[in-house]
DNA sequence: GATGAATGAGGATTCATTCAT
DNA sequence: GATGAATGAATCCTCATTCAT
C-alpha cells in the first residue's frame, strides 16, 4: 500500500513543478497520489503547508547531497566539480524537485522558514566560493552572487534540455560542461 | 486617459510574471491597469488570450532588439557580446517580461502559435551560434542547445540578482560577465 | 434610415419570442435593429419597459384586428369564424408576436398594466362566447375559459406547425379547421 | 436526508418551467433543492445538461404513461380517450413538467438527443392517429400534425386554467372535454 | 485511519446600463 | 440625437476544505 504521506509529497512535487502551485488542485494531487482528497488533510494542514513541507524537504535533501562527500580537503577546482556534478545528477534524478525549487522560491505562498532554508542552501555554496576566491582560484572581479547565478542558471536550463530530450547527458558532455563553466568563473 | 489596451497588457505582464498566470485574477489585472474588470474582455477574448498576446508581443520585441543593429559583418566574439548585452539590457528594462517568457514557455495555457514564436526566437540565436562554430570560434564539443542554455540560464539568474538588488549592474561588471561567459563557450 | 423606435420594437419582438426575454441581450436587440446599444435607452427606459411596450402594442393590435369588421349582427357561428380566421391570419403575419404574447403573459417581468391588457383581450372574446351561449349556440357544459383555452391553445400549436413548415395553410385547410373547432365548442 | 439528485431535478423542473431556463440561476435551483450550489455540479456537468436530463426524464415518463395500459385492442374512440385523459392527468400531477416540455422543446439549449426524444413522443401519438384514420374514424381532411396540434394545444391551455384555478377539473368536465375534442377530430 | 460527498467562497466572464464624444 | 466604450453587479462554475460514514 505504500506510505501515503510520501505518495502525496511525490505527487505534489510533480504537479506543483509542472503546473505551478496555483494551477494544481488538491483533488488532482489526491488522484496522482492515489488517495482520497480528504486524506491529504490528515497529513498536511492545508495546500500551502504541503508546498512548504516539500520545498523544505527537497532543499534539505539537495543540501545533504551537496555536503555529502564534499572534498573539503581538495582544490577549489575539484570542489566546484563536486558541486556542479552533484547538481546535474540531482537534476536528473529529481528534475521536478529542482524545477519546484527554482520556480517557487519567490512564491507568495512560501513561509519565512522556507525562504530561510533556501538562503541556507545558498550560504553553503557561497562559503565554498568565498574560500576559493581567497585562494585566488576564482576571479575576484566576479561577485559571489554572479558566480552562483551563472552556475545555477546554467544548471537549470541545461536540466530542462536534458529532461526535454533536446540534449543527451553523456559522461563526455558532463566533463565538457564542468570545464567550460569552471572557465567562466576561474581566473 | 492613456491607451487602455496597453495599460492592461503592462499590468498583465507585471502580474503574470510575479504571481504566475493561475495566481493572477482578472480583477487584479483590472485594478493594476486602472480599468473595470469587464473592460479587459473588450480587448481580449479571455485571460488565456491575454497571456498569449503579451507573450507573443514581448518575444517579438526581444527578437527585434536582438536583430536590430546586429553586427552580421563582425566577429563571432562581437556577435556574442551584442546578444549578451542586449539580453542583459532587456532584462533591466523589461525584467517582468523576461521572467514571464522564462516561466511560461512551457505553460499549459500557451497556444501553438506562442510556442512557435518562442522557437523562432531560439532559432535566430542558434543560427548565430552555428555560424560561430563553423568559424571554429565556438567549441564544437558543446552542443548548440547547451550554449544557449548556459547563456540564457545565466542571464535569467543574473537578472534576478540585479532586480532583487543583490547585485548592481555596472559597466565594469557587464564587461566582466561578457568576457567570462564568452570563455565558457569559446574554444 | 427608417424609424429607429420601430426597428427596435421589431427586433425585440423577434428576439424575445425566439430566445425569451432572459435569453436576449440588449446588444443583440441593438444589432438586430441596426442601432447602437445606447440608442435603445433613448427610446425605452430599460429592457423590461421595452418588453411591456411591445407586448401592449401587439395585444392592442391583435384586439383591433379581432374587433375590426367584427360581425356583431351575424350568427355566433360566423362570429367564431371571424375570430378563428383572424387569429390564424395574425399568427401567419405576426408569428413572433403571437409566440411572444403566448409565452410571456405569465412572465415575472410584465407589469400589471400589461397583464390588464391581456385580460382585456380575453374579456372581449369571452363576451362573444357568452352571448353565443345565451343563444344556445355554444354548449353550456363547457365553461367559457375552456372554450377560450381550446381555441387559443389549438391556434398556438397550429401556428407553430405552419411556421415550422410541418403544415401548409391552404384555404381548404383553414375551412376544415374552422369547422372542426366549431364542432368542439358548439352544441 | 433524501436523494439530492432527485431534489435538484424537482427544483429545476419547477423553476425552469416557471422562470424559464435563462431566468433561473443555479443558486436559485440550489436553494429550492436545499443543497449547496456546488453540489449541483457533482450531479450535472452544467446547467444545460441539467435541463436536458430533466426534459428527457419527463418526456420518457410521459411516454411511459401514455403507453401504459394503452387499449391497443379497443376502438380509436377509446384510444383517444386514453391519450387525452392521460395527458390531462399528467398535467395535473406534473404541471411544471408539462410546461417545461411545452416551452423548451425549441430552446437553443437542448441537445439533439432531447429533440429526438420529443420526436419519439410525437411519433407514438402520430402512429395511433394514423391507425384511426385508416379505420375511417378520424377525419382524413385533417393532417395528423393538425390533430396533434389541436389536442396538445388544447391540453396545454386547459392545464394552465386548471393550475391557475380559473377552471376546476371535475369528472364531468373531463368527460365533456373528451367528447368535445373527439368531435373536433372525428368524422 | 481513510474516504469522498457536500459546501460556499472566490474567480472568470457576461451584460444591463451609463455617459463622454 | 446616436453611439459604443466602459463599468461593475450578477452569473456560471471551480475547488480548498470539512465532516459524516
Amino acid at each position: 500500500m505504500g506510505d501515503k504521506q510520501e505518495d502525496i509529497k511525490q505527487a505534489a512535487i510533480t504537479l506543483f513543478a509542472r503546473r505551478g502551485f496555483d494551477g494544481t488542485t488538491v483533488p488532482l494531487v489526491a488522484e496522482e497520489a492515489s488517495v482520497g482528497a480528504g486524506t491529504i488533510y490528515r497529513y498536511f494542514e492545508n495546500k500551502e503547508v504541503l508546498l512548504n513541507v516539500i520545498m523544505q524537504d527537497e532543499m534539505f535533501r539537495l543540501e545533504e547531497s551537496l555536503k555529502a562527500k564534499f572534498p573539503f580537503e581538495k582544490t577549489t577546482r575539484e570542489q566546484f566539480s563536486h558541486l556542479f556534478i552533484t547538481l546535474i545528477r540531482y537534476s536528473q534524478e529529481k528534475f521536478d524537485a529542482l524545477m519546484l525549487i527554482n520556480s517557487h522560491t519567490t512564491s507568495r505562498h512560501i513561509t519565512d522558514k522556507t525562504k530561510c532554508d533556501y538562503t541556507s542552501l545558498l550560504t553553503f555554496v557561497s562559503t565554498i566560493v568565498e574560500a576559493g576566491r581567497e585562494q585566488e582560484m576564482i576571479d575576484r572581479d566576479l561577485p559571489i552572487e554572479a558566480i552562483v547565478a551563472i552556475t545555477f542558471g546554467a544548471v537549470v536550463e541545461l536540466a530542462k534540455c536534458f529532461n526535454g530530450g533536446e540534449l543527451l547527458l553523456t559522461d563526455a558532455l558532463l566533463k565538457t560542461l564542468d570545464e567550460k563553466l569552471w572557465r567562466a568563473i576561474s581566473r
